[in-house]
DNA sequence: CTTGCATCTCCAGTTAACTGGAGAGTCTAC
DNA sequence: GTAGACTCTCCAGTTAACTGGAGATGCAAG
């Protein structure tokens, strides 16, 4: 004897409320194919599986460690697919590592060239011609 | 006696070799008003004076460090109105220290927070009913 | 005078992740 | 059954700094 288990279904709005994810971005996503509603009523209302909340926290945590939306796609795909998304989201996470790191050495070595700058600045200095600010030297 | 000095003009091109910004680019800064042709031929060609050049030097300069075209146009408005830019430039550049700074010790928090997640990773954890990856604890 | 390169303006697209609004249709509570 | 809230699609704009292309001239050398 099979019972049907009613799955409750709820519209955007809920989401929203929900999640704390506007409905614009709700449906942005489902365009980028990050999301998808179970169904839709008679008259084109999206609904939604509860999952999707936990679909949405998900995505907002990996945005916050400043994966692209593309990349939770991927992992959001391997995951559809039946397979443990774990392996695939360590592997960004590392990446993220090293390009974290790149970048924090592009802006220390910033900091340096403008600190270097600022500690030999003159407010009136020499003019040379052709020279907007002699400051900066090259 | 007044000898007029002969100015030499150069067109968009020869700008764009000498400096090594694209014509496209020169148009665009002259649309923004960073740049300005002193006149046009008959034919609608832009004629640049020499000093376009340190300009667009002085452009690319303070882009390497980091300032938007918007502040390097308010550098480049006070020095057309016949000061020294040196102070405001001084200025900006103590701004973008700061901004540098903020940014980099954002990083640092994110970096910390990826490589704790990356620490504690097991590729086959504890599934947990509607969380897609248990190791991305809230 | 012709050939061919340089330049002109104007429009539109790029990236990323949304966001706003118009105008129409749907759903629900009274 | 109707008012009011909710949702739909489609289009366009946001930011920043360009970049690409079409189609039309201009200019300079031979």
């Amino acid at each position: 004897m099979m019972t049907v288990q009613e799955q409750a279904l709820i519209k955007i709005g809920e989401v929203a409320s929900k999640s704390g994810v506007p409905i614009k971005t709700i449906r942005y996503y489902e365009q980028l194919g990050l999301l998808k509603a179970a169904k839709r009523t008679d008259g084109q209302f999206r609904l939604f599986e509860m999952s999707v909340i936990s679909r949405l926290a998900f995505i907002k945590r990996l945005q916050s460690l400043g994966l692209t939306l593309q990349e939770i796609g991927e992992c959001l795909a391997v995951y559809d697919y039946g397979n443990l998304p774990c392996d695939s989201i360590q592997e960004k996470l590392e990446q993220q590592v090293t390009k974290v790191d790149r970048r924090i050495a592009e802006l220390i070595l910033l900091r340096n060239e403008l600190t270097d700058l600022l500690q030999h600045w003159s407010t009136y200095p020499d003019e040379k011609p052709g020279v907007i600010c002699p400051n900066l030297e090259l």
